[in-house]
RNA sequence: GGCGACAUAGCCAAGUGGUAAGGCAGAGGUCUGCAAAACCUCUAUUCCCCAGUUCAAAUCUGGGUGUCGCCUCCA
């Protein structure tokens, strides 16, 4: 497989250290809100590479961290008149709710900041020790001036960072670009951590270096997140890591494209953000996934209600396929021919036209017209004279490919209320009887409760819209 | 100022040297009591503009134009 690195600019073959088992680190959610469409990206696409590596039979260690310590987390805490672990709780299972719409998949870890606290007070010691880091005041910098690598992510120079003017400028650093590694505390009530510096609480990308070589070691195979954390929070997780250990902290940092609302990023600050969970109320969470995994990752993507139309649209495409099969398995009889033999070893180009497509970088895009292609294939082969081995064999492909992107799960079947069996049933005596203004009123009573009745030659189909 | 991304049909989007995938929307048809779903057909002589390299360019080179991002908390 090959996938683009940001340390190189390239795309890559990618070679993991331990073939058994591959170490994933993504950079997770700071848990004092719902999480937005922009936040759900990363969680989706670097979830699909997750289910990909698997699908192609390696083990992987997945690591997302929740930060729950941190400036937002104790405003909002302060505000709601609660504590923040209380807060922070709130939140990570709310995390749990959406991510579980979305089909990702739980971690291997979820590490917590506040439950690596000795870790990181002494990967900090150790900073400070080796002489990368500094005490001033209670607080804690690291001295990026002292990390020769610094810049090698982002492409950035030091020297010309120094003569941007937004680099803020704190009388305690002796350098203005040199970060906090351990914030002191500033009063009585503020959530702190007592430490050989001082009392007070981690910085932020501290957190990710602890936990990151924690779980996973100290040289790992892939580091994710969004390209707005490439610089600084990943290009200071390197100078942290590589400085505490001198080794290569990351092999393969891969980041994805932002999503934009009317062209311009979306995000918190700026406000012009939808949470997953209001859009969950308009679309189902595989609508929303399939419009993150529609275009590459990398390129940046427009959301709005036109795009979760399409989405959904395209979404029911492969829902009404999958129920055509499902309706097929159940109703057909015939054993398997020759030539539908034929047909189903045939089917195998679209599995490798879908790998191919996986195996660049994580071409979803093109992975997703591949299962396309595959159904419309399939649609145009298989009808009630099918055999159910054949069918079986078709839809055995469709699952194969569509839940390694985590799309077309497996509902449960809900119990068809006696009530509306009534009105299927007295719809049926009424075709019968020629009284079609009666059947078609059934019909509208029944897509009004979400209900679509398409009558077949095999029979009447039920189809719910979710 | 430094670093970077993007521009392909009405919309979304793949394609990075060999003559424009796929989806949505739209039009016509088949099937159907009518629908729905599905199927068939049609829908970019052309890929932001200009110049160049080449037998051959959406793809490479140079120059423009436009849009966006990071350098400050952000996925």
């Amino acid at each position: 497989m090959k996938i683009y690195n940001t340390l190189s600019r390239k795309k890559e073959e990618f070679i993991p250290i331990n073939k058994e088992e591959i170490t994933i680190y993504v950079c997770g959610p700071t848990v004092y809100n719902y999480f937005h469409i922009g936040n759900a990206r990363p969680f989706v696409v670097f979830d699909t590479l997750r289910k990909y590596l698997e699908y192609r039979g390696s083990k992987v260690k997945f690591v997302q961290n929740f930060t729950d310590v941190d400036d937002k987390i104790i405003n909002k805490a302060k505000e709601e008149n609660m504590a923040p672990n209380v807060l922070t709780e709130k939140y990570i299972a709310e995390y749990f709710k959406d991510a579980e719409s979305l089909n990702v998949k739980k971690a291997s870890v979820h590490p917590k900041v506040t439950e690596n606290m000795n870790e990181i007070i002494e990967f900090v010691s150790e900073l400070i020790k080796k002489g990368y880091a500094y005490e001033a005041g209670g607080d804690v910098y690291f001295s990026t001036k002292s990390f020769k690598g610094y810049g090698k992510l982002s492409k950035q120079n030091i020297d010309e960072l120094e003569s941007g003017s937004r680099v803020e400028v704190d009388d305690k650093k002796n350098d203005p670009l040199d970060f906090a590694l351990w914030k002191a505390q500033k009063n009585e009530d503020e959530i702190a951590w007592d430490a050989p510096f001082g009392k007070g609480r981690p910085g932020w990308h501290i957190e990710c270096s602890v936990m990151a070589t924690k779980y996973l070691g100290e040289t790992i195979d892939i580091h994710a997140g969004g390209q707005d954390l490439t610089f600084p929070h990943h290009e200071n997780e390197i100078a942290q890591s590589e400085a505490k250990t001198g080794k290569q902290f990351a092999n393969y940092w891969m980041h994805n494209g932002y999503i934009t609302i009317d062209n311009e990023k979306m995000s918190k600050s700026k406000g012009n953000f939808f949470t997953v969970r209001d859009i969950l109320n308009d679309y189902d969470g595989e609508a929303i996934r399939f419009f993150l995994l529609s275009g590459h990752y990398r390129s940046p993507i427009n959301f709005s209600r036109d795009l979760m139309e399409q989405s959904k649209h395209g979404m029911a495409r492969m829902i009404n396929s999958k129920n055509n099969l499902l309706f097929f398995l159940e109703n057909n009889e015939n054993k398997i021919t020759e030539e539908e033999k034929g047909t189903l070893a045939a089917l195998g180009q679209f599995r490798e036209k879908f790998i191919e497509a996986m195996d660049d970088d994580l071409n979803t895009a093109d992975a997703i017209s591949s299962i396309f292609e595959l159904i419309k294939d399939i649609n145009s082969k298989t009808d009630e004279k099918s055999s159910r081995e054949f069918v079986k064999g078709e839809l055995a492909l469709l699952n194969e490919l569509t839940s390694i992107l985590g799309l077309l799960k497996d509902k449960d079947q809900e119990e068809i209320d006696p009530e509306i069996e009534g009105l299927i049933e007295e719809r049926q005596q009424a075709r019968k009887d020629r009284n079609f203004a009666r059947a078609d009123e059934i019909r509208d009573i029944l897509k009004n409760k979400g209900i679509t009745l398409e009558d077949t030659q095999g029979g009447i189909r039920i189809v719910r819209l979710s």
